[in-house]
RNA sequence: GCUGAAGUGGUGGAAUUGGUAGACACGUUGGACUUAAAAUCCAAUGUCCCUUGGGACGUACGGGUUCAAGUCCCGUCUUCAGUACCA
């Protein structure tokens, strides 16, 4: 009987669909373990071999995990909102629900395929209103949300306005906007309800804010912070621009110190901390508040301008010989005296114009522009210029800096640019050529009464003494910045808010899901709104409680509703809860209390890097404040957490001569001038020959092809080839189904995993496979003849235990390590082995059915039924390893001389050292390699190695 | 620039606490079977020297520690990823 993979995988995957084989319960005896994958986004392309990488390492793992007796959750679903079903909409007008749903049904064909041994009964769509509805729910959460500092958690904004009721807001620690003024109890009281709107806006955890944001023009939205790459749109590559907008922003910079702390608490990479750490970028130091000085262009009310500055090293606040405010900050028009007015005004026109993409690719150009104003030195009292440049940013800290020239390298270049003085306050440095940034080994100098002290001791006085002069205080400051939350497009999640005189309202939970409009096209209006603005029925009827037209708007019961939808990241920050739940009971709360007990967190997930600093940032976040709320019992959602690596294509090249219609195999080139074409990867075989029949009839390109003249070496075309991205647009893509059908879906399984590490970028090449391949033919042979099942129950030999258990105790290793790689390799070797020891014993080949079965889970199946077992091999336990097996009576010794190895030696593992030695130094090959030296040491260690020296 | 990861045959990679470098595959070469091809099986395959026994060199490069280094230490180079005037 042949191995058909064909038919044993359609069967299998049919078994586990009808039987539910991976269901997973919320009750349960057993330990409960839950492995989740960065769910997919169903684009139009379908899958190629590079996504399933993740999947196929997270399935090996949850099947091992329930063969060692865990009820595992592994769930799977779709991140189904998105921009490019969008994109496409426009194109087509295309309803992007219909796409998408038709995107889902080619991935669910092409995951179902692989064997995966997923809950499908727990699916989520994060487009479907049931899903959404709960989104939505979250949101409102956050609306009614304020981070209170003393207690260190968020809480529900009644308990803000109570103390607002009682005692104002002067003892209130929260994070909220900076422009926030005292007010009392009285003040409250007699507030308009718009003023008390207003003010609670300033404290809610999202919030509607007119604040600068990424504008992209050419998606016609704007962007978080994340999804810009190096100044254009992650998606797409289009320019980016800052323009300011009314928007909803979560202040997720509230949780900065504990999503920094939560990261100690995690079992992720250092690679991945270190990005999270980075965009948190937590820097300690000082404010440092100095007041302008008066000048003849300053009236009376402007005298007491002051200018707040973060600086890190508090230490050197004597060295400071100038400050620098960046072009946007708001004083810049305040304080420029009448003479420096048309040079100031001149340099802000002209950085406004650059781009962000031009500041940043141009960092060594030192551009600035005196204010004419002078501040005053906190404690020598001196004046000090007043600079701004563009190197200060307006988005970071105050978007003021005080300039240390001697310390600070761009405060030292700006300095020597300008001529700008550069007092030293360092002992005994040297700052002729450069600044001196290091902190270390230096003491402070010429710094009145902080003379003599090092960094740590200055920075304190420092801080001290200007909390006496009311001028300053030690402060923490974070790179990370409060997240635009709102994108003027269709597809997305529509906020549950409607306004009243321009103040926005939540919808009441039990109204939800408020459900996407139907629009007629999926561009933003004429008049610049958003997609929604083109809808007909969305306005919210507050009596009704329903969407109702917006012909009946009135302002008094009918409400315009918002316009703009939610980002992609809203979905997926919190859908691993939903997964939690049974699709049967999702109908009540997000996920029950006894699910989310149960399941808590997820134990293992994994996906890709990239989103490093969004999609994993924001669901700590998003968790965090569903703890503090207590909704959720969890601090962190992903306990470990492992990035798959890429999959890279090969791609294949011809050489087309330059000046005619030749094309030189690879070896022939030489010196000629060609011109390296990619073709479709499917046309070279394993040897780099290009299959020239198939080229010229592939549908697409072969009439480019159909009159080349292709000239051969050795009777074949050879191909060059090359490890590029993979990507539609360099013809190497392979998809998975071409790969099922050739080699099945174990095969495909096993081949992904062989290829290298987990983590490791590493290119794919279709050729390699045939070695997996094969070895599942010669694993099927093991147990299946000419004539039937060979399996019996004869007595296992001594050998054929110790590959048994070998093969346990590595496979076992490798799985917890995720060195799955090295598992292919293992089964490799057990089988050889196996096969010519002519094992048939069914106590040693049954045990080996498990070990292989996370990794290739159909051919596994198959042959746990042929042995006689009615039950799904799922259900089996993981073997056992027995160390008694692997004891040996013998070693074989490797001896070296000087480190080098010159033979083997077979000696009892019982030998004494003393005995070792004795047998080798008297063995004729030892007497020969010595030459008639007496060795000056002989290194013996038992077990391992003999060395002998001299 | 900074941070992180990595550099081993023609290729993917292995070597878990320093102890036989190159496991396991792909590819290549030769052979068996076949009319032939495919499939399958067997053998060889780091480089160089050499008649065989064998020898020299070899884990990016240069040093060092050690009886012994791919592995540890110091320095350099290269590649990839993230980040980028963060005060």
């Amino acid at each position: 009987m042949k191995y058909d993979f064909n038919s044993i995988e359609k069967k299998w995957q049919d078994y586990w669909a009808k039987n539910q084989t991976f269901k997973a319960t919320n009750i349960s005896d057993k330990p409960k373990y839950y492995v989740l994958d960065m769910f997919p986004y169903p684009s139009g392309a379908g899958l190629h071999v590079g996504h399933p990488l993740g999947y196929i390492a997270s399935d090996i793992y949850a099947r091992y995990k329930r063969h060692k007796g865990f009820n595992v959750l592994h769930p799977q679903g779709y991140d189904s909102f998105g921009l490019p079903a969008e994109q496409y909409a426009i194109q087509t007008g295309q309803h992007p629900a219909v796409t998408t749903e038709a995107n889902i049904k080619t991935y669910r064909r092409q995951l179902d395929q692989i064997g995966f041994s997923f809950d499908w009964s727990r699916e989520v769509r994060t487009s479907n209103p049931e899903y959404y509805k709960w989104t939505q729910w979250i949101f409102i959460q956050l609306f009614e949300s304020w981070y209170n500092n003393d207690s260190n958690k968020a809480e529900h904004i009644d308990t803000l306005i109570e103390a607002f009721t009682s005692e104002g807001n002067k003892n209130i620690n929260a994070v909220c906007d900076d422009n926030i003024e005292l007010f009392s109890a009285e003040d409250w009281a007699n507030y308009s309800s718009e003023e008390q709107q207003d003010i609670l806006l300033k404290y809610r955890l999202t919030y509607l804010a007119e604040t600068e944001v990424n504008w992209c023009p050419a998606l016609g939205t704007v962007l978080a912070n994340d999804e810009i790459v190096n100044g254009v749109s992650e998606r797409g590559s289009h320019p980016v621009v800052r323009k300011k907008m009314t928007q909803w922003s979560m202040r997720i910079s509230a949780y900065a110190e504990r999503l920094l702390q939560g990261l100690d608490t995690i079992d992720w990479t250092d690679s991945l901390k270190e990005s999270q750490k980075n965009w948190i970028g937590k820097s300690v130091g000082a404010s440092v508040s100095f007041n302008v000085l008066p000048n003849v262009t300053l009236s009376e009310v402007e005298e007491s301008l002051k200018i707040d500055v973060f600086t890190t090293r508090p230490d050197t606040i004597f060295g400071v010989s100038f400050m620098t405010l960046a072009p946007e900050h708001e004083l810049v028009s305040q304080i420029t005296t009448a003479a420096q007015k048309a040079e100031v005004e001149a340099y802000i026109e002209a950085t406004a114009k650059r781009s962000e993409r031009d500041r940043m690719a141009d960092v060594k150009t030192i551009s600035g522009a005196f204010t004419g104003a002078y501040a005053e030195h906190p404690f020598s009292k001196e004046p000090i210029p007043i600079w701004i440049g563009d190197y200060v940013l307006a988005g970071y800290g105050t978007g003021a800096v005080m300039s240390v020239p001697c310390g600070d390298q761009r405060d030292y270049d700006f300095a020597k640019h300008f001529n700008i003085p550069i007092p030293n306050i360092f002992e005994g440095v040297d700052i002729s050529k450069e600044a001196f940034a290091s902190k270390d080994n230096v003491k402070i100098a010429n710094s009145d009464f902080l003379n003599g002290m090092n960094y740590k001791k200055a920075s304190k006085r420092a801080i001290y003494d200007l909390e006496q002069l009311g001028q300053g205080e030690g402060k923490t400051n974070y790179r990370l910045r409060d997240a635009v939350f709102s994108r003027q497009r269709y597809w997305g999640e529509p906020f549950p808010v409607y306004y009243v005189n321009g103040m926005p309202q939540m919808i009441d939970a039990e109204h939800l899901p408020i459900k996407l409009p139907e629009v007629e096209k999926y561009l933003p209006t004429e008049t610049g709104e958003p997609p929604l603005g083109r809808a007909d029925v969305w306005a919210w009827d507050v009596n009704q409680n329903s969407v109702v037209s917006n012909d009946l708007i009135d302002h008094k019961t009918v409400f315009p509703l918002e316009l703009n939808t939610m980002p992609g990241w809203a979905g997926s920050s919190w859908y691993f809860f939903r997964y939690m739940e049974d699709a049967a009971n999702r109908d009540g709360v997000f996920a029950s209390e006894d699910a989310l007990n149960y399941w808590e967190n997820v134990d293992l997930y994994i996906g890709g890097s990239e989103h490093a600093t969004g999609h994993l940032l924001y669901s700590r976040f998003w968790v965090k404040l569903l703890k503090d709320r207590g909704f959720v019992n969890v601090e962190e959602p992903f306990k470990k957490l492992i990035n798959q690596g890429m999959i890279l294509g090969t791609s294949a090249f011809v050489y087309r001569d330059e000046s005619n219609n030749t094309y030189y195999s690879k070896g022939l080139v030489g010196d000629k001038n060609v011109l390296p074409i990619h073709v479709k990867v499917q046309y070279v075989n394993a040897s780099d020959e290009l299959d020239i029949e198939g080229l010229k009839s592939d549908g697409e390109f072969g009439e480019d092809f159909k009159d080349a003249e292709f000239i051969l070496e050795d009777g074949a075309y050879k191909v060059g080839r090359d490890v590029e991205k993979m990507s539609k647009s360099k013809y190497n893509v392979v998809n998975p189904d071409d790969i099922v059908a050739d080699y099945g879906a174990d095969s495909l399984r096993l081949y992904e995993m062989f290829l290298g590490p987990l983590e490791q970028y590493k290119p794919w090449n279709t050729a390699g496979i045939t070695g997996v391949h094969n070895f599942l033919k010669k694993f099927w042979k093991l147990y299946i003849g000419d004539n039937g099942l060979k399996v019996n129950n004869a007595q296992p030999t001594a050998d054929n235990l110790k590959t048994l258990h070998k093969t346990i105790k590595k496979v076992e290793e490798d799985i917890e390590n995720f060195s799955f790689n090295t598992s292919v390799s293992t089964f490799m070797i057990a089988v050889n082995e196996l096969t010519s020891q002519k094992c048939t014993s069914k106590d040693v080949l049954e045990p080996l059915l498990v070990l292989i079965s996370p990794y290739a889970p159909h051919i596994a199946e198959e042959l746990w039924s042929q042995l006689g077992n009615a039950n799904s091999i799922s259900t089996a336990s993981f073997p056992i390893f027995d160390a008694s097996h692997l004891v040996e009576s013998s070693k074989k010794y490797p001896i070296s001389f000087n480190g080098k190895m010159r033979f083997t030696l077979e000696l009892p593992m019982d030998m004494s050292k003393d005995e070792i030695e004795k047998t080798v130094m008297a063995h004729e090959k030892t007497i020969a390699q010595l030459d008639g030296r007496t060795p000056k040491k002989v290194i013996v260690v038992p077990g391992k190695i003999v060395n002998i020296v001299g």
